[in-house]
DNA sequence: ACTCAAGGCCAT
DNA sequence: ATGGCCTTGAGT
């Protein structure tokens, strides 16, 4: 007989499922649990150096019955996942350990540890998991998300600095965390921050045997070839539609996360607890995580603009701004946003939301019309925010350099481009992007920034359907709360609120001056400006109209 | 001696 | 090209 010890002790494999196809999982396989033929797959990819190419939309389903069908988005998924391309040795040595081996090693535990506290308690069944019976399998399983969370940030070894761009004020000054700090540590959110975690769990001890490949060298030079294998982000280079070649890209690095690494050890919990592990998975904010826009689009779009247009930073920025509002209005309108909750579109993705909130919620047609009307008013409000914040949080997440070079050699700040070319507010947004990366800024944290900044009040241009946009970003709150947020993040939100409106009115001004001519009538961007510079509406934007 | 993630092999 | 099984070898 089989007793509940024996399955919380030995967790076995059989019931866990690949995050890429849900097949059965082989075991670890760089950087991921996965089945083996994923891990075959990831290997010839990497080894061979293949570039695939999505024949539809990049965006194809992958499970066990079609893995074959499309290589480029199976390979995507790895990497979403988690899967580490530096784990592919170049020399092919077989045999031995590498260096992940401790991650794997904590992993294992932490797997442990979470099935005793599911095995060992009632946990009620919520709604999420009522409400997404097809969702609970796979790649969004609990323990697998949050493995992939926790790898993904873990520190680099300074000869693993593939995602590392971050110049030295990026970096945490010393050990000190605030008990706020230390409480959203304990609730698993600064488990995020690569310094904290560093400290806490040294992952390169000098015993363990690095890789026979070097990237210091590479890493420390100013020009990299984002078109090599190097991270998930310089990976996307391969894919046609993002072709960077180095002479275009640049980052700048340093070797300061090796000094900091030393700094006092934290008594920081690496574990959430039951509750929170409950609460995070379950909210409403973990479901809107999961409609997010890839978060390597911010990587693309540069990389493509870096290769087309004239070399102007003002145009640059602005053009990287015009591919993201772009992005965002999809987002916002269409099938993208919300897409994951299977309701298809805003309006029904808001109220399928709210009635599991409250199911005493009755929307009637007027309703529906008053938020769809509205989506402009909030797109308006809210789009220099979140383009900030999209350019911020990959960044933070070590995914995107602090600087792209131009055709003409010139050098871009990223900060030049998350402000709109307001270049007098970059040091005050790098000293934001320092703050969210030393409380740990992560994914879901970026999540509740993107919706607070859409369903934001709407001051004195109110939203007709004020109640339910006040409600949405009530819950949004509520939730985020519940798991993780600490007021600080308020605050920094509120700074960055401030900087965009800063930079709008930059704009606004260079707008009126007949600075942006070169922009036709397509362009978002003038669009947004016009509608900022007038003070009343005059009917809804081509761009909302379905 | 054992473990287990690397790479290799080869039938499909 | 895929994927199941085999071999290898540093770390424990």
């Amino acid at each position: 007989m089989v007793g509940v010890e024996t399955v919380v002790l030995k967790p076995s494999l059989d019931s866990e499922l690949c995050p890429v196809c849900g097949d059965r999982v082989s075991g670890y396989h760089y950087g991921l649990l996965t089945c083996e033929s994923c891990k075959g797959f990831f290997k010839r990819t990497v080894q061979n150096k293949k570039q695939y190419q999505c024949s539809a939309e990049a965006d194809c389903h992958v499970d066990k019955s079609c893995r074959k069908r499309c290589p480029s988005c199976r390979f995507q998924k790895c990497i979403a996942m988690g899967m580490k391309m530096e784990a592919v040795r170049t020399d092919r040595q077989r045999g031995g350990r590498n260096k992940f081996g401790s991650f794997y090693k904590r992993d294992r535990a932490h797997r442990l540890q979470r099935s005793a506290m599911r095995v060992n308690s009632i946990v009620p069944n919520h709604a999420a998991t009522s409400f997404y019976p097809d969702h609970q399998v796979s790649s969004s399983t609990p323990d697998q998300s949050s493995q992939i969370q926790y790898f993904d940030t873990q520190p680099k070894s300074p000869t693993l600095s593939s995602s590392t761009h971050h110049p030295n004020f990026f970096l945490r000054p010393n050990g000190y965390i605030s008990e706020q700090d230390s409480l959203a540590a304990l609730l698993g959110s600064s488990i995020d921050d690569p310094l904290l975690r560093s400290q806490a769990f040294p992952m390169y001890p000098s015993t363990i045997k690095q890789e026979p490949f070097e990237y210091s060298e590479q890493f420390l030079h100013p020009h990299i070839d984002y078109s090599a294998f190097h991270s998930t982000a310089n990976y996307a280079a391969m894919i046609p539609t993002a072709q960077v070649t180095s002479a275009q890209v640049t980052s700048t690095t340093n070797s300061g996360s090796a000094s900091s690494r030393s700094s006092p050890v934290l008594p920081v919990c690496p574990v959430p607890t039951e509750k929170t592990v409950d609460l995070f998975y379950n909210s409403t904010l973990a479901e809107m995580c999961k409609c997010l826009p890839d978060d390597a689009r911010i990587f693309r779009m540069i990389s493509k603009v870096s290769k087309t247009v004239k070399p102007e930073p003002l145009r640059f920025a602005l053009d990287v701004a015009e591919e993201n509002l772009k992005e965002l209005v999809a987002w916002a309108k269409t099938d993208h946003f919300f897409s994951k909750l299977e309701t298809g579109g805003t309006i029904k993705g808001l109220q399928f939301i709210l009635k599991r909130m409250d199911p005493k919620l009755h929307f009637t047609e007027n309703a529906s019309a008053a938020i769809m009307d509205d989506q402009m008013n909030l797109l308006q409000a809210s789009w220099a925010t979140i383009h900030i914040i999209d350019v911020s949080f990959p960044l933070i997440k070590g995914e995107l350099p602090v600087s792209f070079k131009m055709s003409n050699n010139v050098d871009v700040n990223t900060g030049f481009i998350a402000m709109l070319g307001h270049s007098n507010n970059v040091a005050r947004w790098a000293d934001i992007v320092n703050r969210l990366r030393q409380l740990g800024f992560s994914r879901y944290d970026y999540c509740a920034f993107r919706f607070l900044a859409l369903f934001h009040e709407q001051g004195e241009r109110l939203a007709k359907n004020q109640p339910l946009v006040n409600s949405v970003r009530h819950q949004v709150i509520q939730s985020w709360r519940e798991v993780q947020c600490t007021n600080t993040f308020f605050e920094i939100f509120e700074q960055i609120r401030s900087l965009a409106s800063a930079s709008q009115e930059f704009l606004c001004e260079r707008y009126r001056a007949g600075d942006l001519e070169i922009y036709n009538s397509t362009s978002l961007l003038c669009e947004m400006l016009r509608t900022h510079h007038h003070t009343v509406t005059y009917g809804a934007p081509t761009y909302l109209v379905r």
